[in-house]
Parts: C-alpha cells; sequence; structure tokens
DNA sequence: AGCACGCCGACT
DNA sequence: GTCGGCGTGCTC
C-alpha cells in the first residue's frame, strides 16, 4: 500500500481569514514542519512566502491543488509557542493569521515574486500587426528579462499584462516568476587611505599633488583621520561612503579613487554594536528600591503578573535591571518594552553597562537587515543569541527560547496599541498572554497606572509593588493652578502664559534653571477663523480644519495632507479678518523668542527631530545647559530626567480634559503627572504650574495632590455607570464608503442586525470626531460586551453577522474594520 | 493583497 | 463601434 499523501496548510499574507492547503511533495516528505516556510504559487502566477501551519493526510476535496514550489528553512523559523501566540492574536484581535504573520516578521524574510518577461528569439516581429504590441516586443528583446513593473511603467499602461498575454499566445515572449532574495544579506561601502600612502612623505607628496584640488585635498586629509588642522597620526580607519559623498561630492571622491589615493571596499553590514565599554555591575538599590526588588520576587511566586507603581524619579530603571541580571542567570531571557523609540538609546546605554553584547535592541528605526539579522539570531538560525530585547511593541513577535520575564515599561501608554494597519493589537495585554505560554512573568511599570490595570490590581488578579520615594530622597514638586480665565478679565494675559508662568519663568531663567513648557499640540497655531462670519478653512475631502503652518505660510490637513495656501481673505464673506485660533508648540516657541529676547528657546515634538540622532543631540544639549527652555509635546513627558530643570509649565491643560474620549481624564492625569515629574532634582523642590480655564476640575485638583488613588476611584465609578472598560470589552467596527449616502445606509442596517443579536449593548452608528478621511466616509458601531459573559462567544456571532451581511450584498462594497479593546 | 472577469464613458 | 476605467469575487 503506498503512503497516503501528504497536505499542508500555508500561512499567506492576506486578509482572508483561513489558510491554504498546498499539496507536499514526495520529496519534501519527512522535512515539512509547522513554522518552516515555503514558497508557493497563489493565484494565475505569483509567488509568496508562507508559513506552514499545519502538516496533515486530510484531503480538502479542492480540486486542482497547488504544490509547495519549494522549501526555504530547514529548521522552522516561527517556534511552536510563536504560532500559539498568533492563533491567540487572530482570533482575539480579529483578524487573519496572514496578517499577523505580516507584522511579525522582518520584510527580508518574507520574499515574493516578481514577473520577468523574456523574448522568444525565434520571433520574427513582422507578424505583429498591432502597432502597440510591435513596440513592446521592441523594449522586451531589448532588455530580456524586464520585469512587468518597469514595462508598465515605460509604457505608460496601467495594467500591461493583457498585451504581455497576446505575446505569450504568439509565441514571442515568456514569462519567469524570480522570487526576490530579500534584502538579508546587505553590505555597505566603506573607503579608506590606501596603505602605501600611511607613511608621511608619501601622503604629503599626494597632498602636494592636489594643491590645485583644494576639495580633494580636505577629503584626503578627513579620509586619512585627520581634521583639517590637526598634524596627528594618519588613522587609515574605514569609514562609510556616504559619509564623504555628502561632504565633498561624488566627483571629488571619484578623482581620488582614480588617483589611486583611497580604495573602496564591500563590507558585509556587521550586527548592531554598541560601544565596547567595561562591564559594570549594576548600580547599588536605595533600601526602598531593594524592598521593592524583594517584593516583586516573593509576589512573582504567587501572580504571574505584577504592577510596579513608583512614582517618577523613584528608580524603576534599576530594579528592572537587577530583575533581569537574575532571570538571565537563570538561563532565561528578558523582553523589556518601551513605548517608543525615543527611549530605547539612553536605556540601551544602561543595559549594556551591564549586560554587554547580551543585550540586543529591536525597532523600526533599524534598517531591514538588522532585523533580519536579529531574528535570525534569537530563533538559534544564526549564532549570537540575545538574553535581552530592548524593543518597541512589535518585539513580541521575536523567536525567544526560553522567555523567562517580559518587561512592560509605561505600561499606561497608549502607543502600546497598534492601530494601522491590522493585527490592531494591545502589546501591553498581548504581552501577558505570550508570557503565560511561555510560562514566563510580566512585569508592568509605570508612574501613572492605566485604569484597566489598576482595576486588576484591586481584584487580585495582578499584584502590586509600591515605590512611594523619590530617588535620592528628591521632593515631590509644588503644584500650582494658574487660571487664564481670570487673568484674561484681568486683561494680564501675555501671549498664551499667565502673569504667574511668565514670572517663575524669569525668575527661574535668572537664577540660572531650566524650564520645560508642555503643550499637547503641534505646530503653530491650530487654524485660522473669519472673525466675522467664522468661517474655518476646512479640508475639502477630510472633514478637519486646516492647520496653520507658519514656515512655509500654508494650510495643511493632518489627515491626508492637503495642503493649500493660507487665506487672507475670508471664502466665505471675503472679510480680512481671518484670526489664528488654538496654538501649538511652535507658536509657543517663537513667543517666548518675544517675551524673554536673548534665551534660548528649542522644541521638542514629531517636527522638530527628523533623523534618528537630532533627538538625542536636543536632549544632550538641553542636557548640558545650552537651552533654557525646552517647549514639547507628550515627548517631554517621559524618561527624561535633567539635574537642572526646576519648572514646568503645563500651558493649555483644558485642551486634554476636553478631548471627547472616555479616557481623556485619565489620559490628562496620567500626562500631567509625568510632566510635572520633570521638575526638581536633588537639592532643590521644583514648581509645576498647570494653566487652565477650570481650576475647579477634579483632574487638576487630583494632579495638585498627586492623588493617584483618587483619580482612580472616581474613574472606575464612572466606568461602571456609563459602561466602559474594565466592565466591559468593546468592538469598534468601523465602516468605510465613499458614497455618504450608501455609508449610513449599510451602517443602520448593520446595526439594526446586530441590534438583534446584541440587543442594547450595540451604539450607534455615528460618525467619528473626524468623518471623513482622504476621500471616504467614516461611520463607528461600538459594541459592548459585559465582563461577564463570554467575549469569545461575542467575537464568533460579530464575525458571522458580518459574513452574513456581506453574502448578501447589503452593505454595498462597504470596508469594514474591526478594533478589538479600541483606544 | 493581486488579479481576473465584468459592465459603462471617451476615443481611433 | 472599441479601449479601458475600476467595481466585485476568488485565490488552495
Amino acid at each position: 500500500m503506498s503512503k497516503p499523501e501528504l497536505f499542508a496548510d500555508i500561512i499567506l499574507p492576506f486578509p482572508v481569514d483561513h489558510n491554504f492547503t498546498y499539496f507536499v511533495p514526495r520529496e519534501m516528505e519527512g522535512q515539512v514542519r509547522p513554522g518552516q516556510r515555503v514558497i508557493v504559487q497563489f493565484g494565475s502566477r505569483k509567488l509568496y512566502t508562507g508559513i506552514i501551519r499545519k502538516i496533515h493526510t486530510t484531503n480538502p476535496g479542492i480540486t486542482d491543488l497547488k504544490t509547495i514550489v519549494s522549501l526555504l528553512d530547514a529548521k522552522a523559523i516561527v517556534n511552536e509557542i510563536q504560532l500559539l501566540f498568533w492563533d491567540w492574536m487572530s482570533d482575539y484581535y480579529m483578524c487573519s493569521a496572514g496578517e499577523v504573520f505580516k507584522s511579525a516578521l522582518p520584510s527580508g524574510l518574507k520574499m515574493e515574486s516578481e514577473s520577468l518577461v523574456f523574448p522568444d528569439n525565434n520571433f520574427n516581429p513582422d507578424n505583429l500587426t498591432d502597432n502597440k504590441l510591435k513596440l513592446i516586443y521592441k523594449t522586451i528583446s531589448e532588455n530580456p528579462g524586464i520585469s512587468l513593473r518597469r514595462l508598465s511603467k515605460i509604457h505608460h499602461k496601467a495594467n500591461i499584462f493583457p498585451d504581455i498575454r497576446n505575446l505569450i499566445d504568439h509565441n514571442s515572449a515568456f514569462l519567469i516568476e524570480k522570487v526576490h532574495e530579500g534584502k538579508s544579506i546587505k553590505t555597505r561601502t566603506l573607503i579608506f587611505l590606501n596603505p602605501e600612502l600611511n607613511s608621511g612623505p608619501a601622503f604629503e607628496k599626494a597632498l602636494e599633488s592636489l594643491a590645485r584640488a583644494l576639495k580633494q585635498k580636505q577629503a584626503l586629509k578627513e579620509i586619512a583621520g585627520l581634521s583639517c588642522n590637526d598634524r596627528a597620526e594618519i588613522t587609515g580607519i574605514k569609514i562609510p561612503i556616504n559619509e564623504i559623498v555628502t561632504k565633498y561630492g561624488h566627483a571629488t571622491l571619484k578623482s581620488l579613487i582614480n588617483k589611486n589615493y583611497i580604495i573602496r571596499e564591500e563590507e558585509l553590514i556587521a550586527p548592531i554594536k554598541w560601544n565596547n565599554n567595561q562591564i559594570k555591575d549594576p548600580e547599588t538599590l536605595s533600601p526602598a528600591q531593594q524592598s521593592a526588588l524583594y517584593s516583586i520576587r516573593e509576589k512573582f511566586t504567587r501572580r504571574d503578573v505584577i504592577l510596579l507603581h513608583g512614582i517618577t524619579s523613584s528608580g524603576k530603571t534599576e530594579i528592572y535591571i537587577h530583575l533581569i541580571k537574575e532571570i538571565i542567570e537563570r538561563g532565561e531571557q528578558v523582553l523589556y518594552l518601551l513605548p517608543e523609540i525615543a527611549l530605547t538609546s539612553q536605556i540601551m546605554h544602561r543595559l549594556y553597562n551591564v549586560f554587554g553584547d547580551e543585550a540586543g535592541i529591536y525597532h523600526s528605526r533599524f534598517s531591514d537587515s538588522e532585523r533580519v539579522a536579529l531574528y535570525n539570531r534569537m530563533s538559534g538560525r544564526q549564532a549570537g543569541e540575545y538574553k535581552i530585547i530592548l524593543g518597541v511593541r512589535s518585539a513580541i513577535f521575536l523567536p525567544f527560547r526560553k522567555l523567562g520575564l517580559i518587561i512592560v515599561d509605561e505600561e499606561h501608554e497608549n502607543t502600546y496599541k497598534q492601530f494601522e494597519p491590522a493585527p490592531r493589537y494591545n502589546a501591553r495585554d498581548s504581552s501577558i498572554v505570550l508570557a503565560s505560554f511561555y510560562k514566563a512573568k510580566v512585569l508592568l511599570g509605570t508612574a501613572t497606572p492605566s485604569v484597566e490595570t489598576y482595576a486588576n490590581c484591586m481584584t487580585g488578579k495582578y499584584e502590586k509593588v509600591v515605590l512611594k520615594e523619590r530617588y535620592g530622597s528628591i521632593k515631590l514638586p509644588e503644584i500650582i493652578i494658574s487660571d487664564i480665565i481670570a487673568a484674561r478679565k484681568r486683561k494680564t494675559m501675555q501671549s498664551v502664559f499667565t502673569p504667574v508662568l511668565i514670572d517663575a519663568m524669569d525668575k527661574t531663567i535668572k537664577n540660572g534653571k531650566q524650564v520645560i513648557l508642555f503643550q499637547n499640540r503641534r505646530g503653530f497655531s491650530l487654524f485660522l477663523e473669519c472673525q466675522d462670519c467664522g468661517w474655518i478653512p476646512k479640508c475639502k475631502i477630510c472633514d478637519v480644519s486646516l492647520i496653520y503652518h507658519k514656515f512655509n505660510k500654508s494650510l495643511v490637513c493632518h489627515y491626508c495632507g492637503f495642503t493649500r495656501k493660507i487665506t487672507e481673505k475670508c471664502d466665505h464673506c471675503g472679510s480680512s479678518l481671518m484670526i489664528t485660533r488654538g496654538f501649538g508648540t511652535e507658536r509657543v516657541e517663537d513667543d517666548i523668542a518675544l517675551i524673554f529676547p536673548g534665551i534660548k528657546v528649542a522644541r521638542l515634538d514629531l517636527d522638530s527631530i527628523k533623523s534618528r540622532n537630532s533627538h538625542d543631540k536636543l536632549l544632550d544639549d538641553f542636557g548640558k545647559g545650552e537651552i533654557n527652555v525646552l517647549v514639547g509635546t507628550q515627548m517631554i513627558s517621559k524618561g527624561l530626567d535633567f539635574e537642572n530643570v526646576s519648572l514646568v509649565g503645563i500651558l493649555d491643560a483644558d485642551q486634554m480634559l476636553n478631548y471627547p474620549d472616555f479616557r481623556a481624564y485619565e489620559r490628562s492625569f496620567q500626562l500631567m503627572a509625568q510632566v510635572s515629574g520633570r521638575a526638581g532634582r536633588k537639592d532643590e523642590r521644583g514648581k509645576v504650574i498647570i494653566q487652565t480655564t477650570d481650576p475647579a476640575n477634579p483632574v487638576i485638583k487630583f494632579v495638585k495632590e498627586n492623588d493617584f488613588e483618587s483619580m482612580f476611584t472616581e474613574q472606575i465609578r464612572e466606568r461602571k455607570l456609563f459602561k466602559y472598560p474594565p466592565f466591559v470589552r468593546m468592538i469598534k467596527v468601523s465602516l468605510r464608503h465613499k458614497n455618504y449616502d450608501m455609508l449610513v445606509k449599510g451602517a443602520r442596517y448593520l446595526s439594526d442586525e446586530l441590534k438583534l443579536t446584541f440587543g442594547n449593548r450595540v451604539y450607534g452608528p455615528q460618525s467619528p470626531l473626524v468623518g471623513r478621511i482622504s476621500t471616504y466616509y467614516i461611520m463607528d458601531i461600538l459594541l459592548k460586551i459585559e465582563k461577564q459573559s463570554s467575549f469569545k462567544k461575542a467575537r464568533v456571532l460579530l464575525k458571522n453577522i458580518i459574513r452574513e451581511a456581506e453574502r448578501n450584498k447589503w452593505l454595498g462594497g462597504m470596508r469594514i474594520i474591526l478594533d478589538v479593546d479600541p483606544f
């Protein structure tokens, strides 16, 4: 009897909620395992990388089953725990396994094919009657192996394939699918001084020969390792070519190479290396830190998740480092998550000092080849496994061998939630599931816990360790509330500053101390408004007001990028009284320069940090005291510790408080508390001034009294009353369509349909804050499932209802986006 | 996601 | 009268 046929269920990178079954060719039997990558043909010709999810002998009963083209890995690249994690993620966040696959692996590991067209040389082009086909054939025969993509570009046709098929039918051309090699092996070009010039005289001679080519002379000196005037030793160090090219240009470099003064060399990009400091022991912990660490250790014997609630500057990082050391000494690995890339480099330096090469770093600012290298090291396909990975949310997809601990620092941060594209996962919540698969522990750290996490501590699901003491006995700052309305009435406002703040800033700067100003909005002014008729310039295709950008005098839509010139006159009534309303960091920066001439102001926000380094440089300058006032968005609220900052100003607390979201108060409290934590160091008590039009707002009071507990109690009461998490779980069903009437009709139909099953758990449909993005109108339906009922069942029901509605074409081709636990 | 099949406006 | 626009529907 012959052996049964073998089938493989393959995860392909598409948003379809099932896997695809392929034949396993006989010669691959015994080699194929779940988690390996394969190349398969999908559709009429394209080849894709897929992941084997399952090997089995059940014939799916599909005619024309295709066969796996090739097996890429001898050993699984996605381990069993990862596969289970992917399953969980696609199930919980209601997306396809393919979408998880897509975001889980660096793109160098997910190749796909490109169609290349070759001419048949025995073919006589005169046989073609069609002129257009003749031209295309000419291009192909002149460029054998040209890609379809380039061909359609050259001939200015969006879809050239029908013509190519015509040529193929004429036996004049054929196609070959070529799989891209991925960019996993990347080189860079280095240049260095020709060693023959390493002796002084030869080098001098070369310089003399360049007496009339100043640029080349300069470049040669730099390449030799000599700065312009310095006459030290010739180093002959290899430097990246692009540094010299950007400074001196291609031509300069070319002539130097032609003269054989310098040599170029291709080098494989080395794994990420940090400076080679001596490895040091972790710093000694304070008694408070020591007892927190003891507590964590002890509570981990009973619970898998612990919240470390440590006020700002209490030294949480040092506790993490001690804990990490214990875990890796046991032979287990640690994943250390941070909410954003900007914070990674300073933490990495601290980790590097203690753990050296055992620590690796993973986030999107690294090139794909670097990410592939790190992935390969972690999966054991390449030597040099890291023991600690520091990363942002996507690091939860790395292959760990034996994960022992996940640290989620600043667990309350909303950047842990991915919005676009699917999977719309929350890395903090997913970490807890991932850890349970590895039987690992999770430590959530923050000064301002999220309401959900704190509630989990209250119910005993998580344990809590509190760190009340600031490291080095730094005092908590004094918090002063400054009433904007009162100042306006007395006409004492200067630009956006109350006299209280102006006064404090003046004193602070005179004392040689530094100021941080917080304004959670970018740009110059928010928008323009006609003082006569109230008309506001809005984006033509999105439903938002245009943001005024001062530097190029334009109005920009922050959603679609639409830009128009600034309106001098009102489009509506022709009045020339256009005034600016609201303010952002850029305006604050400008106004300070006017009010305090001669002082140094800098701005830290998304616009002001373009490159990898400028952010670090800015903070470095501020740390050195070269900047008096730093204006920033929420970027300044996290992890920046500066000795010399004694004043923090929160310019517009209302703007945060009035945001229409159930988390607005929680978020405001977190931001204000975090920003306040930047004020005051060792010997001096810092000062925080909060400007508001609503001094009686309870959140402001809680911030002033540093009273997290009361804020939590009040919030949890409201959440219960108005049915919000953690009392319910929410799913946002977002509907998009170009036609507004169709959208409304479809949305109403779907919500009625949902109400039949879910009753009053369905809210909406309603237009979100921004009701249109690009040319798509949007409507949201919210589903609230109480904690007691089965969330799993609700997801299945929801999926079935949507599938049924789509099948009956009741939704008219709307795009439906599901967001589980939305933010 | 691609790609093919299928039905309505501006061109040889 | 076609070409070709992108609107629906599969793809193992």
